[in-house]
DNA sequence: GTAAAATCTCGACCGCGGTCGACTTTATCT
DNA sequence: AGATAAAGTCGACCGCGGTCGAGATTTTAC
């Protein structure tokens, strides 16, 4: 059982993944096809199906080498000593930053992340658990410091941010969120309801509530909502 | 310019509608070819693509009129007079259930509405808008009734609860919620949370508690979180 | 060493969503 | 009414993601 076998299997794997990452970065994911991939890989097309399940799975590869990169960048800028409002909206954004770097990359991430397919799921877990472990982290950290109740539900607390970073990239994409800029705005409004409570904006600083009430007039125009 | 093309137009809307109804009722969304449709409609599969920009679309469109009815059902079975807490939760499993009533088609509605492609953004504001506008009004009561502070920005909240909706849909795409009860569970934990602050879990009524406790274990095995 | 079994590779092939331009039907103008 | 323009219809056709089984290659058994 020599392992000429394994060795060559990994030498494959590493190839197609080079690939994708070469021609996903090029010419993004959806203009790049299973056969330009399958050729710059130097395999067959169905080769590549013995190493993943589909097309989005090599996505979701790639996402996680660019993904670590990204983090790291991130962490090396956090402030560890900065309140955990600036710390939250600072991951978020740095998430949010990453993944609409690219409009029609980002739809497909977060798509196959929130409503991760059959396919796909373990994978989309793997990723998702990095940013909740960082959350985590700064919440327990902040529960250390006395920013944040010392019988506040962490696991519950971290869903909700959670749940809130999906609403502001989903934001973005029905076209109510344009700019980074006003995605902070929409992501400190939040997360300050969050942690604090329903009249939460109504105590904050007044940069913040300007911001937040100029986004609300966007919205309100937008979306013609009864209020 | 008598109206006939126009009548015919509506016609074939209708016919075209019709048929997507009956067929993805019958056999699924992914399981229904164009071509299918387009010969269950009586008409060429190109003429489709003069009333709908994709496959898409028409899905919306079809959701369109469940959506409808599910709400109606769900506003008569409402008690308008139940605590906020318990009408949230009705409205968003009333969502989440229809949604996810058959897996397959509600992932595709996930994902089509939280994050839209530019061909179906515009109808899946629309969609979106029924919702976030009942929220508003369960809302707005609340705040009459003195339930909710009256600084409270309702805007904010609905956008809170929105993400929370999202979120649990989410969980149950990523099998960290594998049934409709746990999701109440969650929900309603959620929704305390946003109301009543990060410790509201701690002073919630016992059943909540434990009911969260044991979902909070679940989803430390499955995904192995540093907590 | 060799035969049998297990594994891996490949590209022709499938059905799909979507496009295109030739063709038909309706509206407009004189 | 006839001619021209405009609008609508259609299915052959395209490139795509994914499958499949024949054939090549490695491992195992003797």
């Amino acid at each position: 059982m020599s392992g000429v076998r394994e060795q060559k299997k990994q030498q494959t794997r590493k190839a197609i993944i080079d690939a994708a990452v070469k021609l996903f970065t090029e010419k993004g994911f959806e203009q790049t096809s299973m056969d330009e991939l399958a050729r710059a890989a130097g395999v067959g097309k169905g080769t590549i199906y013995g190493y993943f399940k589909a097309k989005e799975e090599i996505f979701l590869a790639y996402c996680e080498a660019e993904l670590e990169f990204a983090f790291a960048a991130l962490d090396r800028k956090i402030d560890e000593e900065a309140s955990l409002v600036d710390q939250l909206v600072a991951y978020m954004m740095g998430q949010i930053t990453f993944v609409t770097e690219n409009r029609e990359f980002g739809r497909i991430f977060a798509r196959e992340m929130t409503f991760p397919g059959e396919n796909t799921r373990l994978r989309s877990r793997d990723l998702d658990m990095r940013y909740l472990n960082k959350l985590g982290e700064v919440l327990g950290r902040a529960q250390l410091r006395g920013e944040l109740p010392a019988e506040s539900e962490l696991l519950l607390l971290i869903a909700h941010l959670h749940a809130l970073y999906i609403l502001v990239l989903s934001s973005i994409y029905s076209g109510d969120v344009t700019s980074l800029e006003n995605a902070k705005i929409f992501c400190r409004s939040l997360v300050l309801q969050a942690l604090h409570g329903p009249a939460a904006i109504a105590q904050a600083p007044l940069d913040v509530q300007s911001g937040w009430q100029e986004l609300r007039q966007q919205f309100l125009e937008q979306r013609k909502l009864e209020m």
